[in-house]
DNA sequence: CTTCACGAGTTGAACGTTCAAATCGGACAC
DNA sequence: GTGTCCGATTTGAACGTTCAACTCGTGAAG
């Protein structure tokens, strides 16, 4: 492929130095270790750089180095041809972070993403990423072994599970999470808690559901029938739902493991006339675009602080510095929304809310499809 | 930031050469210009790269060649720090499409969407990018003449509203679309069919409306009472949706101009306890998580055809060759979903099939979150 | 007075590729 | 037999940077 334009010549470090009447390693040196200059002359490059616009050629300093500034992630990791809200997210905040340390995310897919090895091999080989940010990490990846035995750097957003010794990972911490969230909810006074989660056997789904029973324990308030179990999926949902939300009854409230669990629980509310928020609270995970929709109470991830520590964690470990003795855990916060407010009058609540993301700027259209 | 490992010797094209015993440049060749090549020498030269599993390195390539090899995508034109369902998914395409043009994608974000000519400069003058992919482009959008006056080379999904004369743009066909949506209906077996639309002004809302206009017209079932507008952050919309669905009547259906007010349609109709599908049809647009999770039939762009029009035009254009005469413009097809089946008997449809999305692979939880 | 260390800056070479020009054999025409 | 053209291949140089080694001058230590 070739892209180009007729740009205009730009500015070399031999053009610096010329101007400067310096040469050429001071002008490098300048801007890689200024503190072996002196001040008359890192003044006076810098003018130069300044006046002639200078920024280095990445490719020549990646080639001379031996090495690329720049990271890969792939975007094909859940198998669907999505992101998905978090990780939408999560690339956002990665971008942002890679700016500020100079560094640049290059996107890949794969074409089947249970054996996605090649495409980082591939993607390696052309020496134009020195490293990556693995999401969506899961039991039999495939794909840690391998970048660790062909001692390629990278960081996961995401517990590894197969691997313990392998400490350069973040994520969040469910059970804080979840025990925040039944604290907000005691807050608002509401009365028994109920827990609807995923089947045993999801180590996220457990770490959350330890959350509702160590909280709701240390409450005093604990009551092990409160709890049910559907699949991410939603199958079989209805009639596990509606009697939790029995259970739970009105002034009770429920935590769920997911946003999506929660929007299924909103809508048995509905269904049953019950009011979220004023009569029955609830509250999801992951603050995905539901939650905002549909004004539901939910726990959002630090997804600014995982990508910075993620990305130094990256650069520092193949700086030769050894990795973090252990993985990085973050608490979610509480957003608070209708879905947990008692006083709440609006009766439709959700057509109101929804798309509240969308007002940003002057535009009226929707996403890219203008 | 330094990223790097210990990662073993890279062959080179001099390895190659030496192994194939030719010289550097027929390697180049058999890379580049096979046709320049000798059959046996391009055999030999080519079991030799095999063997030796060699790749170039992009960043050599790029410095002599003087032009990068990768296209930039900026991930926060919307001012929010997210991507949203379709740009989501048209960089996941365009991330595909580019690997097999043998281009990279780099991501950037801007911290003032409002001027983000800065950072466009700055990735350019590090010379990764040769060109960029323009989405949510709006009215007064600064980035378009600036890239034109600087001979930068770029592509537009969506159209270039303040510049007729630039044609590089690919867009969905909203008229074209809406018309399906409304044939569809009548297909079903619906009577009237109302549009709730966007405000007059927004000419993606306009090109949309006029679809279901023209169509209903043709097909002599056009009723302008049966139009109703609302913004696209749903300012007052209880009202407005009420009345039009008591306007459309049960049997009839409504086509919306997006997902999100397809979605607070279907919450006036569950309000109502009319069922979707069975009682009103109701059709949005764009498919996008909503439309999943509550079975909304919806209005799905090719975004995979955008992107590759897109790349191919962004390869060819600067290749010198002129730009196409007019923008590309795609025709969405429907997805029939719940709300335009009168079959339908599930009570509480929306509980059932939520998150059809998430059940790829044999993961049970969600997103980035584990 | 000599030696050494050190700060400041310079220079040659190298990273791995491709461009542009040169070389080398034939085959072909006259 | 000589000249010419052409396909196939090679060679020198260059892209823009940084590494590693070097020079130069100054000041302190012996």
């Amino acid at each position: 492929m070739t892209i180009r334009g007729k740009r205009r010549e730009r500015a070399t470090l031999v053009d610096v130095a010329l101007a400067a009447r310096v040469s050429r390693q001071t002008v490098s040196n300048v801007m890689n270790n200024p503190g072996k200059v002196a001040p008359e002359t890192l003044a006076k490059v810098r003018a130069e750089i300044e006046r002639l616009s200078f920024q280095p050629n990445l490719a020549a300093r990646s080639l001379r180095q031996r090495r690329a500034n720049a990271l890969g992630i792939e975007l094909n990791a859940t198998g669907r041809r999505r992101l998905g809200n978090i990780q939408d997210s999560f690339l956002v905040e990665l971008t942002i972070t890679a700016r500020e340390q100079d560094a640049h995310v290059i996107t890949f897919a794969v074409e089947n993403y249970l054996d996605p090895i090649g495409e980082y091999e591939r993607l390696l080989a052309t020496q134009m990423v020195g490293g990556f940010v693995l999401t969506n990490t899961r039991r039999e990846d495939p794909r840690p072994a391998w970048l660790r035995e062909h001692d390629v750097p990278f960081v996961s957003f995401g517990r590894v599970w197969d691997d313990p010794t392998f400490t350069s990972w973040a994520d969040v911490d469910g059970r804080a999470g979840i025990t925040s969230g039944v604290r907000h909810l005691v807050d608002q006074g509401y009365g028994p808690i109920g827990f609807l989660g995923w089947p045993d056997g999801s180590p996220v789904g457990d770490d959350r559901r330890s959350g509702w029973v160590a909280s709701t324990k240390e409450l005093g308030m604990h009551d092990p029938s409160l709890q049910a179990a559907i699949p991410q999926d939603m199958t079989d949902a209805g009639k596990t739902v509606r009697s939790l939300v029995e259970s739970v009854g009105v002034g009770g409230a429920i935590v769920c493991v997911s946003d999506t669990l929660a929007v299924a629980v909103h809508q048995v509310l509905l269904d049953g006339d019950l009011r979220p928020g004023v009569d029955i609270g609830l509250i999801g995970f992951d603050d995905d675009d539901f939650a905002q929709a549909f004004g539901l109470t939910s726990l959002r991830q630090p997804l600014g602080e995982i990508a910075q520590t993620l990305l130094s964690t990256l650069t520092t470990v193949q700086a030769g510095a050894i990795a973090p003795s252990q993985g990085a855990v973050f608490e979610p916060t509480v957003i608070p929304r209708r879905s947990t407010d008692r006083t709440s009058t609006d009766r439709s609540p959700s057509v109101h809310e929804h798309a509240i993301t969308h007002t940003a700027g002057n535009r009226i259209d929707d996403g890219g499809s203008s």
